[in-house]
DNA sequence: ATGGTTTTTCCTGATT
DNA sequence: AAATCAGGAAAAACCA
């Protein structure tokens, strides 16, 4: 109530400029609860923030914020908060689910208290939804985690989308394909905005990089595998494995320091 | 269903 | 001293 929206809307805030903490957890640490600790709950969210949120979330599931029609959540909290979970079918199609989900989660205020040490991520890991289709009566979840390749829609940058039939499930992912550990630390280098300070790029030209937060970078990925306990000790065994296959490049002394090899692919500018 | 591929887990030892 | 790097081995998870 206190918010002064006028404040908000001249200086439109990105996310960076208002999150006080540029870490890891608050993207690890499930969704949404303490996502924007310092403000107001959802109902009383100006566009922007709407907007931000939306960023957070589809970055979180690494679906493209293009898959959706923005169009469609131009709306204030308020109205956000007024949708039903049809409403979020209709207007998001399949990613409408995590949406209705995360929003949900958010209404519902501070009622989280999810306090979470630096190395203990344990116990809210499971955020993630149960396989088991049996189990919710709720259906809030109806999350894509499958890769969804043989769906098709390769057009690489369609803005065709007006709105998303709740019928035809499907999204798109903003990688082309698959996801392998090299194309989800690629996918992360290439959206240095919106993951400040775990990866980046030492020669941008050359494919050169740097894990900056190995531990989180770790979390993340076994977050995106549905696995607690993945750390970068594990993470970087399978990143060696990269360099036989030539998708990773050895690079001599420098710690945490690899290289794209002539076998990735996608990760140049110059390069589609 | 099965075999190939990729990732995970664990481990020992070296390096920084 | 604590992290990171190196790979071997084998199990598990994935995928075609």
């Amino acid at each position: 109530m206190s918010v002064t929206s006028s404040s908000v809307l001249e200086s439109p805030l990105t996310w960076e400029s208002f999150n006080p903490y540029h870490d890891i957890h608050t993207m690890i640490s499930g969704y949404s609860a303490h996502l924007f600790p310092n403000e107001s709950p959802p109902q009383f969210w100006s566009k922007y923030q709407v907007w931000d949120w939306l960023q957070q979330i589809m970055d979180m599931h690494q679906i493209d914020l293009s898959s959706i029609p923005l169009q469609n959540f131009d709306m204030d909290g308020h109205q956000l908060c007024s949708l039903s979970y049809q409403d979020f079918l209709l207007a998001a199609g399949s990613v409408g689910p995590i949406l209705f989900h995360s929003l949900s989660e958010l209404k519902l205020g501070g009622q989280y208290q999810m306090e979470i040490g630096p190395l203990d991520l344990k116990l809210e890991v499971d955020t993630y939804p149960d396989p088991d289709p049996s189990s919710s009566p709720t259906e809030l979840y109806e999350p894509p985690l499958r890769p969804t390749p043989p769906v098709a829609s390769p057009a690489p940058s369609s803005p065709e989308i007006k709105r998303c039939n709740s019928r035809s499930y499907q999204v798109k992912r903003q990688s082309p394909r698959g996801s392998h550990l090299w194309e989800f630390i690629r996918d992360i280098l290439l959206h240095p905005e919106r993951n400040p300070g775990l990866i980046k790029w030492e020669d941008r030209t050359e494919g050169v990089f740097r894990f900056l937060k190995s531990e989180a970078v770790a979390q993340l990925w076994g977050k995106k595998k549905n696995n607690s306990s993945m750390t970068y000790e594990k993470l970087s065994r399978a990143m060696r494995y990269y360099y036989k296959r030539e998708i990773l490049e050895r690079v001599d002394g420098r710690r945490l320091v690899y290289k794209f090899g002539r076998n990735a692919r996608g990760w140049k500018e110059t390069e589609k």
